[in-house]
DNA sequence: CATGAATGAGCTTTCATTCAT
DNA sequence: AATGAATGAAAGCTCATTCAT
């Protein structure tokens, strides 16, 4: 039944998905949704709450634990991209539809996200802490240099993952993408942490 | 009339903006608003192209033209970020609510980031070639992996926006944002064109 | 300006044609039709008082005084089909949307049909006594019978002049028309006069 | 439902008939109307549909199989007066409404209204065949004749019977109103069939 | 005298929501 | 436990009508 939520959700949008819809789609009448889920507040709430968890929990499972920063970072990233390619109806509820109808909704998956961020500020953070142990000259960084990478990370993680649901098959695979992410994000913390951070010196 | 769209459209989302509310916010009546945008439809559309082309028009004039390719990047997200920032309905409106409602709006605003999509490639292969003419290992990048750093880079920013807008004030500013994003994408630019770039393998 | 209302009103329905249709139709502008014709309903009454007035008056020009009565009475249908012909959005709003709209309009036309048929009624009535000078054992006709047989002929009439204005050319000429309508009409007359009526005999 | 329906469009008209009135008038609300009919236009269908089907019905119930075609032919009037007489509404939808709506609605009424021209035409053909073998010198009708006759009988039946409806009680019988008819016609006729018509040569 | 600009009121239609069964 | 039947409330859109110029 919140499958059926979740994918005329993810296709309409909350407002032209109508719960003659949903429970078409769900195979029951119509009542029986209010029965169980009192309106379509709550039925939309608890979509986005199963989704949140299910995606959370899919990128945590991934995570290969004890094993050094960067790899972990790059599991996890994994995770999250085999998860939002099977489950793009829920991808596209958290990440679209959630955020398109006002507050209750966009709390909830900002907590999902909050969630994550930190989750990979730990990482970035332990990796520091690494290449502090490996490095001479390492300088330590500051909180928002550590968060703003973070945020950074999770943005163009969620934006691939958008790319990828675009419909057209035969993108980069998850693991492919996690790759190219890693890339990017982890040379930027190792210049970071070695004094080599890009900034625009050229201005007075 | 469209800044009385804009916002109820960017902070109701479409369906729930009434023609209505639209008109009050306006201090217009009604029918006013169907004489001069025939239809809601029309009405969204008219707001999206206003925005998206504010928005362009602020990041074009912000790039500093006959600046090193980093240099003329970093200006053009500086200028994206200003103008987010300050135009926080315009830019939920085409990020948020234009890619939620269908194909004619969805297209409209995959347009404008074609746009400016390429713009940075163009951009990350003038570095490429600046940075071949000095260091002297460098190595050609594939089409691919420029496009790819650029759509990383643009998923990135666009992400960095939409946490501006949240609300929550003293967030980074429009230059610390611009920088945090460089050193997240210019480094790995760096390490791609020297052939040190992060991969799965090295790990265990 | 009234050419216009009754074109718009004929062709579209007094709902459907709206005073900005008429207004452009007239060429002038719409607040100018108010200054003429204070609102739409007085608009369409004076629209149907026109059209009214313009077919009593060919009717009554296209009646040869002074002839025998069926010579008046087929001259008079002459006219009156002539006149439909050449007027058909006229005829159109006085038989059809006239009559389509609830009271104040229906009487009005009402009004104009009593008088149609009271002058019907004086014909067949001077055709009798006409006759009674003739023939020898002509009964006398009663009011109810006379009567009836105007209306029958004026309802024939207004069937068959809606017949010629359903767009085929090529029907009946007006004279034809009212040959055709003499034909029946005068013989149920002559019929009636010498008491060989039609009559349900057979019933108990 | 449809009751309320014919009532409310046969009174007010099709465009000032609102689906509240008609909803009230039925005694349930609005959106149980669109429930079971789904639009305004659909109900208007449904209701003249109904009423035609109910007036073709009456006069063919009417018609006295197996009698003379003379004898036919009233009893069907009979018949057709009777159920203009009792059912106003209807006759006003279906003669003065659905005309005056465009075509899908006119389409409905001209099929029933060829129907019964067609009846009425093979009845006066029949009662042709009967007077050639009991009068000498009939003469033969012309296809053309038949019908012009068939026509106006039907328009002046149509003519009678919106002015019985037009509200005024006292006025002329259902069989009363087939007799006048029956003379205004059937007179005609016979003279046809004599070679004894009227032409306006024949005056002055 | 004529009009561009503006609106109040109403209409069709839809949908989340609830009873009686 | 499950549903067919019904509705209150609201939304998009149109149009007759009026001022300020």
């Amino acid at each position: 039944m919140l499958d059926a939520g979740v994918r005329a959700f993810a296709r309409s949008g909350y407002r032209n998905a109508s719960m003659d819809d949903i429970a078409e789609l769900a195979g029951v009448s119509k009542p029986l949704v209010y029965l169980y889920l009192n309106s379509k507040e709550d039925l939309f709430t608890a979509c986005i709450r199963r989704e949140a968890a299910a995606l959370v929990t899919a990128v945590r499972a991934a995570v290969e634990r004890d094993a050094p920063a960067d790899r972990q970072l790059w599991s996890g990233l994994s995770g999250f991209f085999a998860h939002t390619a099977e489950h793009p109806d829920g991808w596209t509820l958290l990440h679209v539809q959630a955020r398109t109808h006002g507050q209750p909704y966009a709390r909830e998956v900002a907590a999902m996200r909050t969630e994550i961020v930190e989750f990979v500020t730990q990482l970035i953070a332990a990796a520091a802490r690494e290449h502090a142990r490996e490095a001479a000259r390492a300088r330590t960084l500051a909180g928002t240099e550590v968060s703003g990478l973070a945020h950074a990370l999770v943005g163009a993680a969620e934006s691939l993952a958008d790319r990828a649901g675009d419909g057209r098959a035969g993108g980069p695979s998850a693991k492919e993408a996690a790759a190219t992410l890693m890339n990017f994000a982890w040379a930027g913390l190792g210049n970071l942490l070695q004094g080599r951070g890009w900034a625009p010196e050229r201005i007075g």
